[in-house]
DNA sequence: ACCTGAACACCGTTCAAGT
DNA sequence: ACCTGAACACCGTTCAAGT
């Protein structure tokens, strides 16, 4: 008789930063920030709340940097080709605009949370690409500070929704994000 | 005897908007964003905290979209000379940089918030000065969101404040603010 | 080790009541 | 018109207790 690991009285898997995270998240993207509470969260898991923080000693806190590093770190793989960096980092930035709005909803925390690794990882390996790619390491370093503002102060504005323009025409965001990204990337030698 | 206007029994000033979001402010730069509770409010304001309820019916959610309103719309002035208008931008992007660096407790809301004028006023304004600098139609709308987009992302960067650079250099934050303002502009034409 | 249950101090908001 | 006081349903978190 091999001895079960990890299955408790109540035949189910023990929690795990894992799933408390992914259950998190699908409260958020569901229902909004403001919906997610420790209980909803336990709920989710079907789990009394408190078991939540046997996995988070620091509660709530931790579960939102979680979320951060969860959604915010996406550094850009690396380029076999350095001289092909203008590309790269277009489809880096691609990739990236699409999972702020997969998880619109953790935007603010991207904005707010103090220092976590997610975004400073994410700046290096773009500062990375930039200096393969010839770009000397000046210019590379703000470049990719340049550019990951922009992605994600660009898509701030897009989720947020101002959907007209002023003058009263539709914005067509996506066309707008590019058109911006062009801008960003065309004077960066 | 002239009439006292507005001098209620307490010998206080009946509340006004323009108090209370003063006040919501004046908590969100010295306390942030957490520690803004409608009874720390009224405390504030002291007076009980039902009382706000009176001039913000909408209670807290339109006590936050006040606070976006207040910081966040900041309209680039008329120029001038049209001709200028990449110093008149540049200027804007200074100003506007160091309002939200000031209330930085406030900058979640304004990537939250959803549809608030604040910021179609001033992408609006960024838009009609490249419009008159003789700057095509498109390309203005594109580069009035795109500046926008960057001075929000990048001073969002900046107040989190990821101090080092992955490569253990201080980033000199302003420095990078303008290579990165220069990036965008120069390619706007 | 992992989870529960009760409890505490605090929220936002309502509603009836006071002046 | 403007504000108060009590009340309600909900928070995050602690702590002792169960298995």
């Amino acid at each position: 008789m091999v001895r079960q690991p990890a299955i408790n009285a109540q035949n189910r898997p023990p929690l795990s930063i894992e799933r408390i995270i992914d259950a998190a998240l699908r409260i958020v993207d569901g229902q909004g920030l403001a919906r997610l509470t420790m209980r909803r969260l336990g709920d989710a898991l079907e789990v009394e709340a408190m078991a939540i923080y046997h996995h988070l000693p620091r509660g709530k806190e931790q579960l939102l940097d979680g979320l951060v590093a969860h959604v915010a770190t996406a550094p850009a793989g690396p380029v076999a080709d350095g001289a092909a960096w203008r590309d790269a980092l277009r489809a880096w930035a691609h990739g990236y605009r699409e999972r702020l709005m997969e998880h619109a909803g953790v935007l603010p925390l991207v904005v707010t949370r103090r220092n976590p690794v997610a975004l400073t990882t994410t700046v290096a390996s773009l500062r990375e690409i930039l200096r393969r790619g010839g770009v000397p390491e000046a210019t590379a370093a703000a470049a990719a500070h340049t550019l990951l503002g922009y992605v994600i102060g660009h898509t701030a504005l897009e989720v947020r929704g101002t959907d007209e323009d002023g003058a009263d025409r539709a914005v067509d965001w996506p066309a707008r994000f590019d058109a911006g990204l062009d801008l960003v990337l065309a004077s960066v030698s």
